[in-house]
DNA sequence: CCTCCGCGATGACAAATGTCATCGCGTGCG
DNA sequence: CGCACGCGATGACATTTGTCATCGCGGAGG
């Protein structure tokens, strides 16, 4: 049996992921979390052969468990499940370790199949994605350059952000000007957005 | 047998919710489709006793597919099933006809529990979620204010929103001005995402 | 050693944005 | 009828935002 710890942090999906890998003959779901802290925890307890880890989630996301994953429970694949397929968040999740990257709306018979790709030890990517994350190139914003957009991405004015990040009103605004820049908007809504959408973020 | 209609973007998704009904004995998913005008002609051909729809798809979304299957198929209870529980989704989908209103981070097994009681006669709506729908009070902007604040909301300028609309920027900063007010923001940015919070663009 | 780059800051300037008063037009409502 | 209200527009004004040049500091790397 491939045992398998799913981490999602919407309960219904989580419940209709593992009822969907339930059908499996071959495939047990041994532990289920709502968030990456949890699915450490769960990890850690179980010592799956597979983490299926969601990424938006809340506190720690599906990346950042996974990496620690790498280090506490070495034995155990992850395989990235997420709603956007961002070529960013692709990038930084095989940096974290990960072996597979899938996204929600690749038919549902998919999973299955990738997780036993997985286990004979085989990487699944998207071909498409892979080549859009190729392209797309790394995340050209510096740290604070991302610390200032992402501040900026609840609309926040320039004195919030210079008070929320203890900067002057000048350099603030010095760096939401080069994060527009390098992302060839038109303004800093312009630039969250793409900066989003690439997975910059 | 009850004979259920699914209607889901993301595909995983909609093949794991269409495993988790076929555990029920009950319950029988007859067809299924990836947004609202599929799940329109879907629901005409199969005349299901429950059409469980997503709200966030492209083309047509659910609340339109719940509005146009009043009209076409009497018969079909709707069920909203979605992402975010925000008080003008609740609102705008008791109107278009819904009887019942889950959000996916609910208990998987309310799925069933839900369609089982909207069998019955029953409506089936969060308790917190209507108390909050009733405390927002109905969407305060006119129809031309929510054109002019959903067009602001993938960072056009002024000048984009005047052109793609036909009005003169004067007139598109009015409305956009009527709109921060209204929504208690400080910035068209913010007045974007607490009008999305709320379910109201 | 020197250079590049990221970080933080200042000042000046142009452009975009937000606010307000005011106007005309039409529609619905008591 | 008179009134309120939504729509569309104009002009003036203050504020915010975006851009640019320039400065100093420190670390990494040829």
């Amino acid at each position: 049996m491939i045992r398998v710890v799913l981490a999602e942090d919407q309960s219904m999906v989580r419940g209709a992921l593992a009822s969907l890998l339930g059908l499996e003959p071959d495939i047990e779901v041994v532990g289920e979390a709502a968030n990456g802290d949890e699915a450490v925890e769960v990890a850690e307890a179980t010592r799956p052969d597979i983490a299926l880890l969601d990424i938006e989630m809340p506190g720690r996301d599906g990346i950042a468990a996974a990496e620690e994953l790498r280090r506490r429970v070495p034995g155990c694949r992850v395989v990235i499940l997420t709603t956007f397929g961002r070529p960013g968040y692709l990038r930084r999740a095989m940096e974290a370790g990960a072996v597979a990257f899938l996204v929600k709306d690749s038919p549902a018979r998919d999973l299955a199949a990738a997780i036993r790709r997985v286990l004979r030890g085989e990487r699944v990517i998207d071909p498409g994605l892979a080549a859009a994350a190729l392209s797309a190139g790394p995340n050209p914003l510096s740290p604070r350059e991302r610390d200032v957009l992402s501040a900026a991405a609840d609309g926040s004015t320039i004195n919030d952000i210079a008070l929320r990040l203890h900067l002057s009103e000048g350099t603030v605004r010095n760096y939401l000007s080069a994060a527009i820049q390098k992302t060839a908007a038109r303004n800093r809504i312009e630039a969250v957005q793409k900066a989003q959408a690439q997975g910059w973020l």
